[in-house]
DNA sequence: GAAGCGTTTTGGATCGATCCAAATGCGACT
DNA sequence: AGTCGCATTTGGATCGATCCAAAACGCTTC
């Protein structure tokens, strides 16, 4: 069926149909304009001439290309893995594609993609900005009237413009507050170097968590891996100390699993000798031995909420800058409770 | 500097500039046929009126969009996340852009978004196609004239066009022939549902691999979960047969980490009373305890030379159909080798 | 049969770039 | 001075859609 000669375009249609080219755009547009008899003819056409739309045409008139942009500083990472599956989801139910690439953590790169997807006129941006990102790139944006939505970072202080993340403050909150329930006094917190904005999140909630416990915060920043292998490294160094804390806070899961690796080879017992909480509840932490106790930031469903905030930004531009916090869950298992301990023996 | 009225157009920078559109439109392909002097006159103006190139314009006459399409079944998977790290990179460089989409291994969903794609324009795609994908679908691409790279999978018997994927089949002999070294006869496989084409290409390599050793193959085909929770699952199933198996290769890393905690779970100790080898050497598997031992497939790699084939395929279309199979390695670890087994407490 | 009105359809201009054949400028050579 | 060659530059047509104001159509109503 599908021609062999060149490209069948719109007016290929219209002659085909016996309309005018006008007719066959609205049929196009699904406009309600267009009578059922001559949509029908026009959809016919359209199947018999193998017709492929061509979108770049028509953005090039309309300026719409139900197209955007997701910029994240590491693609390899199974959070933005989980996350990019999120926002496509919700996309491809709107029947808008997305444009993906990753920087690196180079604001560099991340001027020049940013560039690179302005010229393809993409109709929002959904951004996880590089460290040390120039406070200026987001204004930038803004004068380019292209929505841009900042996602679980931010440059500065504070989210200048429409802003979706995870609320880790109430979520350490609430792993504190459990962890004191355990018994627990020497807490302390495992982090990156504390330059990104998710660095500076965790220890602001922690540091407020620990105050409002009354005890005294412990932050141990690192350099800015945030691996199993830091996890490991840092944790055997910290637990030989003469008396180290007995309960760690780690800035994501990989890094908790890397604790629990530490506390094994010390032939010390998770949860018992020192308790671990991660931060993600990726796949691995349920499975893991013993299993590990996290706060849940549902990748997922932040990506979801990004693109959705996307679509709206698109429908109504100008608008206030919103700012999505999503609520965070502690997933209680035994490498924080020793109660629970072994018992998925039975499984 | 950026102005806040309308688009600045090819047009405006002409009038800036003093000459003719044409030679904007020169210069901006940077090609060798403009003066020196009037190239930096319209970098001037360019820079001086915030100038933004308009690529879907460009592409409406030149019928090149500088995109491409990637499309992969499932986007949450670790190993799409580093092989799509992989393409960005080798993009970026060429300075393409490319859509990311999933399936979730519906091959309606995937039909959907091709057509989508298509309406794009994208130059080429790189495609890791659903099962059950029917076989048309390659063939209907091709008359579309739009190279198409598939990855990893491809659909059919045999890749048709261009195909990019690991070799597994040497890989599993190298894992057999490593299991037998160590004394292992009773070696079972542990795969998906075998429909895919990822597990007909392990079930066929790890024949092949037995009848070379002259051992009897023991397929264990399970679910469609290739997940961790399967390889536990199934693998307290199988070590509470009368006489299990004393070596397990995994379809993957995660099913054999699976595996891992089956044995540990039934306290045995993997290596010694049980050998378990996973494929695609992810970043758990080396800090997994015991470390596990795994063929490496290299997805970045895999992606970069999807991605420059793409690029090839671009810039000489209707070239005969490469078939690029990436050498995989055995990283031997604790869990299929005892003479390792805690060696890294050292560290 | 003309006027009025709501529903459909239409032609031409337009979006912002590229392509191509032809024009221009300029120095050298006869 | 006239001609040729080479390096630059140029106008107009073109890509394939959308937009808009105006035309055509069909029906009632006077």
């Amino acid at each position: 069926m599908p021609q062999s000669g060149k490209h069948v375009t719109l007016k290929d249609l219209a002659a085909h149909a016996g309309v005018s080219r006008s007719t066959v755009s609205l049929v196009l547009q699904e406009s309600p304009l267009v009578a059922r008899h001559t949509r029908e003819r026009v959809m016919a056409a359209a199947r018999a001439l193998g017709y492929v739309y061509n979108r770049g045409a028509a953005t090039l008139r309309s300026a719409r290309t139900a197209t955007i942009g997701v910029v994240v500083h590491d693609i390899a990472n199974p959070f933005f893995g989980a996350m990019v599956a999120g926002i496509d989801e919700t996309l491809q139910n709107a029947d808008y594609v997305s444009f993906l690439a990753g920087t690196g953590d180079s604001p560099a790169r991340q001027q020049r993609l940013v560039q690179r997807l302005r010229e393809q006129r993409i109709d929002a941006l959904l951004l996880c900005p590089a460290e040390n990102t120039p406070d200026a790139l987001i204004n930038t944006i803004n004068t380019w009237g292209l929505p841009c939505i900042e996602v679980m970072r931010h440059v500065g202080e504070m989210p200048r413009g429409h802003y979706v993340g995870a609320d880790i403050r109430t979520g350490l909150g609430r792993a504190v507050a459990h962890l004191v329930d355990q018994g627990h006094h020497r807490i302390a917190l495992l982090t990156g170097a504390g330059h990104s904005s998710s660095d500076r999140e965790r220890i602001a909630g922690y540091q407020h968590a620990m105050h409002e416990a009354g005890l005294a915060p412990d932050i141990r920043t690192g350099r800015n891996e945030l691996t199993r292998c830091a996890g490991l490294e840092r944790t055997l160094e910290i637990m030989r100390e003469t008396s180290p804390p007995t309960a760690l806070i780690c800035h994501n899961d990989l890094m908790a699993l890397g604790a629990l690796l530490a506390l094994a080879r010390l032939n010390l017992t998770p949860g018992v000798d020192c308790a671990v909480i991660g931060i993600d509840d990726s796949d691995e932490a349920a499975l893991s031995e013993p299993a590990l106790c996290s706060l849940a930031t549902h990748p997922h469903a932040i990506g979801q909420a990004a693109a959705e905030l996307a679509l709206a930004c698109i429908a109504a531009p100008d608008s206030a800058p919103r700012r999505i916090v999503l609520d965070t869950s502690l997933r209680i298992r035994a490498s924080a409770d020793p109660s629970l301990y072994r018992l998925q023996e039975s499984s």
